[in-house]
DNA sequence: GTCTATATAGCGATAGAC
DNA sequence: GTCTATCGCTATATAGAC
């Protein structure tokens, strides 16, 4: 890269279409299946140019995960802007019931890439590590500013039930279900403490 | 096959063995990164002949998932004999329990499965599904036994407290994650109507 | 910076001797 | 039934013209 302020200036550079279109083909059809040739192809660049760009597919995997987790930060970002830890934590579910279509089509789009990713064990799975560990702390901090001593485990219990009712949502093809479960665990987030 | 009983009757036939060193590759790996090399290397089979017992890889794929679904029949019918629902439904959350280093390393050996296999979109989605409901439809009799109307919501709720735990302790390769929630899960049977 | 053509490797699956 | 050798394909990655 011989200009750093071109290189992510464009609204569509094709560095930022490959890093999107890998994103949504992760999403859709797990990282294992999914080639750079596709990704190429859903970016609309050559194949050989995506190297340019990206000199391994690793790489181009890493762009993926650090885009999420941008993506993750900005929420959690304009959520801590509510007034009241409940109200965040409700807001946060609300992210999931509206994705979940896409939920019921390939699960949940963090826990699946950070599950797949966990038994790669190579560099990828603390990236994906790190995914999970934002939306934890993030939900650890609402619980502890509620008053509760066992925050870290409120966390754990919260986004297990959510990314679990995503797994059996997505393995049961049932939308409805995931729905139903967002509900519930939203009803548990009021009768708190 | 000319003879089906000494197909499946000796304790470590090709067949037999093929399909164990599937299953736990498939655990340890994934379905994808599986090579049937590898499969035919650990069940001490030449490559070439395990396109005798199994045509395709996806039947092989096939044949461990009937495997599984068989051991979870076995599995909830010993549960069965226990006297009470309580006592079966906190009994199964023991298996897991004493998977909890496995959970650890790799995820839940169901619940991995399932969710990898639903985004395929062919057969083996509804064969991985069936492992799910399995599960589902004997939680959700032990709590309509106690007496709850809201019976199959409560089957969801439990597998994907536990299937949510799994993923995160897999996902942060926390053993004692995993060992608290289902301690948790277990005093909220325990709590139950 | 961009793109075509291709090297290289590993996969699932098959042929055919034994 | 068993096993070796190999076909055909597709993937990642590179070479090199432009």
């Amino acid at each position: 890269m011989t200009d750093s302020l071109t290189a992510t200036g464009g609204p569509s550079s094709k560095r930022e279409r490959l890093v999107e279109g890998a994103r949504d083909l992760l999403f859709e059809q797990g990282v294992e299946r999914t080639t750079i040739a596709q990704i190429a192809e859903r970016a609309d660049v050559p194949l050989g140019n995506v190297y340019y760009y990206y000199k391994t597919r690793d790489e181009l995997v890493e762009a993926v995960i650090e885009s999420r987790i941008a993506r993750i930060r900005q929420v959690l970002g304009d959520l801590d802007r509510r007034t009241t830890p409940k109200a965040r934590l409700k807001g946060l579910t609300a992210t999931w019931d509206e994705a979940a279509r896409e939920v019921k089509e390939n699960g949940c789009p963090i826990g699946t890439l950070a599950c797949e990713l966990s038994r790669a064990h190579n560099e990828l799975s603390d990236q994906a590590a790190q995914m999970i560990r934002e939306i934890l702390d993030w939900m650890e901090r609402q619980f502890r500013e509620l008053g509760r001593r066992d925050a870290p485990a409120l966390a754990v219990t919260l986004l297990a039930a959510i990314q679990g009712a995503a797994q059996l949502a997505s393995t049961l093809q049932d939308e409805a279900l995931f729905r139903r479960e967002i509900r519930r665990i939203r009803r548990w987030i009021d009768g708190i403490s």
